[in-house]
DNA sequence: CTAGAAGCTCACATGGATGTCAGGGGCAAG
DNA sequence: CTTGCCCCTGACATCCATGTGAGCTTCTAG
């Protein structure tokens, strides 16, 4: 597929697409014109991509341990699954401080709702 | 105390507390030759904010959202509390999301693993 | 063949939190 | 008074993913 459908399979901007290149995270073959064509398997990449931008690491960090994604048993993914184990372990820490915070919001909640009882006690009766 | 103490107790830079005034999530008092005095309250203010922002809220947000957090029973937090229902529910998605990256992470370090011990059996027999 | 949709490269713009620098004032200790 | 440290404002700089526009080429449908 062109890039313009990859774009619309995976909700990705052409333009991140063409930086994802850029930066190294993901390859195309080119047409004897230059266009850019895809494998069906460049579209889960591109979610997995997302996944880690979600997860906070950047184009960079993504680059240092996609070695580990392509060829798992490559000697040079030894950097890489370090990197990968060092990452899974910052991330598994946000994610405890983000439930904190969930929690924290919760309580919030709670608080204000109850404080809306309170008012709404005196109205009623 | 004063702002560069605040600074050092929260491990927000001073650039940053000025900033976080500027946008109306922290207020400070001021003595007659300008400088901003603060409380022990906002060092905890301050954490709070910091727990948002990594949250992936912006400090737009985080300013809608605050009235509920310091008086909850005015009923302008109205909108305010709608306002924290949505961003928990989407900070509750967003831990979800990470989850599952985490758990791609893990599948991933236990491929590159297995691939290693392939090769090192036939090293060892 | 032609018109329009889609691709290409290059390069500049944007937003948001923060860094950094310049130029100046406040205050305590020597 | 001076030296040193902290604070003030204002403004420009930075990073990074993405948006956007210009100018040009390529593909596709009629």
């Amino acid at each position: 597929m062109r890039i313009g459908e990859l774009a619309s399979r995976t909700g990705v901007s052409i333009r991140s697409l063409r930086y994802y290149e850029e930066q190294g995270l993901l390859a195309s073959t080119r047409s004897t014109s230059g266009q850019r064509h895809y494998t069906d398997d460049e579209a889960e990449r591109v979610a997995f991509i997302q996944r880690l931008y979600a997860a906070g690491l950047s184009s960079r960090t993504i680059a240092e341990l996609l070695p580990c994604v392509d060829s798992p048993s490559a000697e040079n993914s030894d950097a890489a699954l370090e990197r990968m184990a060092q990452e899974r372990d910052r991330l598994s820490a946000h994610i405890a401080d983000l439930v904190r915070t969930r929690d924290a919001l919760d309580g919030l909640m709670a608080t204000n709702r109850a404080h809306r009882e309170q008012l709404r006690v005196p109205l009623a009766g």
